[in-house]
DNA sequence: TTGTAAGCGTTATCAC
DNA sequence: GTGATAACGCTTACAA
């Protein structure tokens, strides 16, 4: 390993001098840091980061929360396609996208505990359990933290705008006609679940449609299964099936279908079926399907913004910031 | 920030004893080591990863090569999945899972330096462009590395067993007697759709079927509209369709079959079709997907368990390991 | 402009 | 069993 040392040997200067060069500083004439820096390539000399970072206390490094204790890992579309773009972004700018882990070799640590550990500047909470009683703990630190979906308390959050899509899906339909409109809710311990929820019973509210709670089924989870078993809980709640439904999720709403083909309603002649998110599969499903897009590239972007802004202190740490990203609605042949 | 020598000060001994302490070295005695272990809880002492790597050498993380260049990023199902999966393993064991970038503050650097200046412990290729002139200096560079998947020269690979799986789909066809099985072909770049093409020939011929070119296109990329648009291309080829198509990937299956039914074929009555992946989609669309499963999980953990192996020394780096995962073939209604 | 030296928080060697 | 102390590679006052 070649360090800074064997550099001043070769070049017969000081190591700070080396340093300077190589930080680009101003205290070094030109023709040194020539000098330098081609000694230092020819060398093939590389930085160390954990040196560097016990001097200066920084680590360029960014911490990204995912837990998997949720069911919701990396293969969730949205998550994934969200960490995505955020990951672009501020690895653009030079910072390490890392994994917030509980464990270091042998010994078990907090979250906040690991963060500290690694000293990160900034920690991305993509999902995670909010019972998990490391949160709390993580989220009150002082650390810079930005949050996405989940709505947790006392984080800023990027969040798609959940009552402008529903209100779009359930206008719609009233629209083209329906008055049954049921809605297969995600689960209620997801926070965007729950806004969806109210923004539905709202937006028939204010068109002064009653809310038929026969008309409404939680659902386990945000996959297929879970839409499937939300049909066959739908039936056992109302004996008229509804003319249409509004569904929580795309995997939600095509699972709705399926179950719905098997009882042998047709889409959408008999019920027409609205989901959320958009997955890249909903425009390929027979009958295709209408959704709320989620625009989850700039949900990562604006989330890597805000957090880097918070990083270099040119936002302030506010308790329940929520950015509101708008939604698309897409219409396709599951509403025809 | 705790240190430990605000433990020893408070303890009343040595740095250096705190540290054996804390480490669980035998060279304290236990009555010691309890007193400072409960010191250092009280004030909340969490050690320094920075400091501890730079004396020991030692990183305990994993960079993971997961380059977006191709398309394929994290929102990928099969590479999330093995990911998840990988990350899962090697973060129980107390490794940390990092990106690698090419990218440190503003300064630029290789793979390889960026391993080398973050000092992993190993590498875990996802994704990478094959041509990407970094890569071959990082795999030469003698830092334990696995792969999956893309075949990269001179790094041990886990990949499923494309071979077996391709002769069961193509034989399972022959069986139901299909005798012009056409191939939409993955991109040629990637190693898995280049063995699957192989093996399809490679099928046909120890049936002593004749391998007709005008039944083989190409997909531009594993997608939908890849899928799509080679149906296009197969029927420009041969003036009759195929009685079977074997696709590379559900993805390609599934935009296929929206092309096929588009031109008024049947699927499976005119055409049976045939995917790879098993994505979870693919038991919901319709006609559900017959397909090759890929056992992402195993994959990953494999991977996983190939790569701390060669960190603790406990395999030999070999060139060109390839370990096979074996498939399962899964029949649905697209070939019924 | 350049060099000296202290300090960052650990671990590890070697006396005692 | 315990304690000095050097070392890890780098940055950064401060001195020259």
């Amino acid at each position: 390993m070649v360090t800074i040392y064997d550099i001043a040997k070769a070049v017969g200067c000081a190591s700070s001098t080396v340093s300077k060069a190589l930080n680009n500083s101003k205290e070094v004439s030109e023709k040194r840091k020539q000098e330098i820096l081609a000694v230092a390539k020819k060398m093939g000399y590389v930085p160390n980061a954990s040196a560097r970072s016990l001097a200066t206390k920084n680590s360029w490094s960014i911490g990204v929360l995912f837990s998997e204790d949720l069911n919701i890992g990396l293969e969730h579309h949205l998550f994934a396609g969200i960490l995505q773009s955020f990951k672009a972004y501020v690895e653009d700018l030079g910072y390490e996208v890392t994994f917030v882990t509980k464990k270091v070799g042998v010994q078990s640590l907090t979250y906040l505990e690991w963060c500290k550990y690694k000293n990160v500047d900034g920690v991305f909470i993509v999902t995670v359990d909010r019972d998990d009683e490391n949160l709390n703990e993580l989220t009150h630190s002082g650390i810079p933290i930005v949050s996405v979906d989940n709505g947790l308390l006392n984080v800023p959050t990027i969040i798609s705008d959940n009552l402008q899509g529903t209100r779009m899906a359930i206008e719609y339909l009233m629209n083209k006609g329906a008055n049954r409109i049921a809605h297969i809710a995600g689960p209620q311990r997801s926070f965007a679940a729950v806004e969806r929820l109210d923004a539905y019973k709202d937006t028939l509210i204010k068109a002064s449609v009653q809310v038929d709670d026969n008309l409404i089924v939680e659902a386990d989870n945000y996959d297929f299964m879970s839409g499937k078993r939300a049909i066959d809980q739908l039936l056992k709640q109302s004996e008229k099936m509804a003319d249409a439904i509004y569904a929580a999720s795309d995997d939600i709403a095509i699972g709705a279908i399926v179950a719905l083909k098997e009882h042998g309603y047709k889409v959408p002649e008999d019920v027409a079926v609205v989901g959320f998110d958009n997955i890249e599969l909903s425009g390929y499903t027979s009958p295709s399907l209408t959704t709320v897009s989620q625009q989850k590239d700039l949900i990562g972007t604006e989330a890597a913004k805000h957090l880097i802004a918070l990083i270099n202190k040119e936002a302030q740490i506010e308790r329940d910031v929520i950015k509101r990203v708008p939604v698309e609605f897409i219409i396709r042949e599951s509403t025809k």
